[in-house]
DNA sequence: TATATACGACCACTCCAATC
DNA sequence: GATTGGAGTGGTCGTATATA
């Protein structure tokens, strides 16, 4: 399908006043996501999405520690759906001998191929757009052990190797960009992750990177940007006279206990289930 | 100590290939 | 042709941290 669309309608946010009319609308043209669309102004696909979202009645606000709980789960449920039923049978088995042992999985089957509507079945109480997100998040923190790899020194350091990476590679559209490969600049860390760094630096340290192409934003960053935070992070550095970590060279694989059965308590309260 | 800035957390939305 | 679902982009807001 790939509708384009005006560009009055992108990123407009739904407020309560659309959220009421879309379910009017709902009950007046039931699935005619077409007609719907024509009368609240948005895209087809806009209002159909929107109103899986509403209708399913999902949460919001912080994660419930249980609620993580079962995402973890979930996501290990459905990679492990998704192996070939010989590895199925050998993992479940080895798994229930010993959910400890040191059973190890490939890094890409983390990230790559899981089905998000099955995790959201499973999950119960997010959409499967929010299970992504925080997927990200807690598959970071577990990938680098809990550090600190975007915070104080280690953030400049890796905003400049971002940068450097980017520079050489010399790309004329980020479609090009091998997100795996420049993950690699900040540490083990999924390749959404890098993504979403490269977004925020962007966003906060070129003006106007809207109007610009991609090389214009690259030229801005390494010219303008660089120089500052090189600047910075010596600044920084005789100040606290502390070392940067390097960064963490990629690992091919991860023990299934280390993203799995990883007991930290680092995600969130256990405020009990909301609506 | 007040203010500015950076960052994490969460969310809305589009794109587009695969599937129905 | 319509719908689904994974991947990706970009925005807001609250809070922690840095700086004057």
């Amino acid at each position: 399908m790939s509708e384009r669309l005006p560009s009055l309608l992108l990123n407009i946010r739904y407020s309560k006043g659309d959220t009421e009319k879309l379910k009017i609308y709902h009950a007046l043209h039931g699935n005619d996501w077409k007609k719907i669309g024509e009368l609240v102004a948005r895209s087809s696909l806009s209002v159909a999405l929107k109103f899986s979202q509403i209708g399913s009645e999902r949460n919001h606000g912080a994660w419930s520690k249980t609620e993580t709980q079962r995402l973890i789960k979930a996501v290990e449920e459905v990679i492990l759906k998704k192996m070939s039923p010989q590895d199925l049978k050998e993992v479940d088995s080895r798994l229930q001998e010993n959910p400890e042992g040191r059973l190890s999985i490939v890094r890409e089957k983390l990230y790559k191929g899981i089905s998000w509507v099955e995790v959201e079945a499973k999950v119960e109480t997010r959409n499967w757009m929010q299970c992504k997100s925080k997927w990200t998040e807690i598959l970071t923190k577990r990938m680098t052990k809990g550090r600190d790899i975007y915070r104080g020194l280690n953030a400049l350091r890796a905003k400049i190797n971002l940068i450097e990476r980017l520079y050489e590679i010399n790309v004329e559209d980020a479609n090009e960009i091998d997100w795996e490969d420049l993950a690699s600049t900040i540490g083990d860390v999924p390749p959404s992750y890098v993504q979403t760094k490269f977004y925020k630096l962007k966003a906060t340290c070129v003006p106007f990177w809207q109007k610009k192409t991609f090389p214009e934003i690259i030229d801005y960053l390494y010219e303008t940007s660089l120089p500052l935070l090189k600047e910075k992070l010596e600044k920084k550095r005789e100040k606290t006279s502390s070392e940067v970590q390097t960064p963490a060279a990629p690992k091919r694989v991860f023990l299934f206990r280390d993203i799995f059965y990883c007991d930290d308590d680092s995600e969130g309260e256990d405020t009990g289930e909301k609506s």
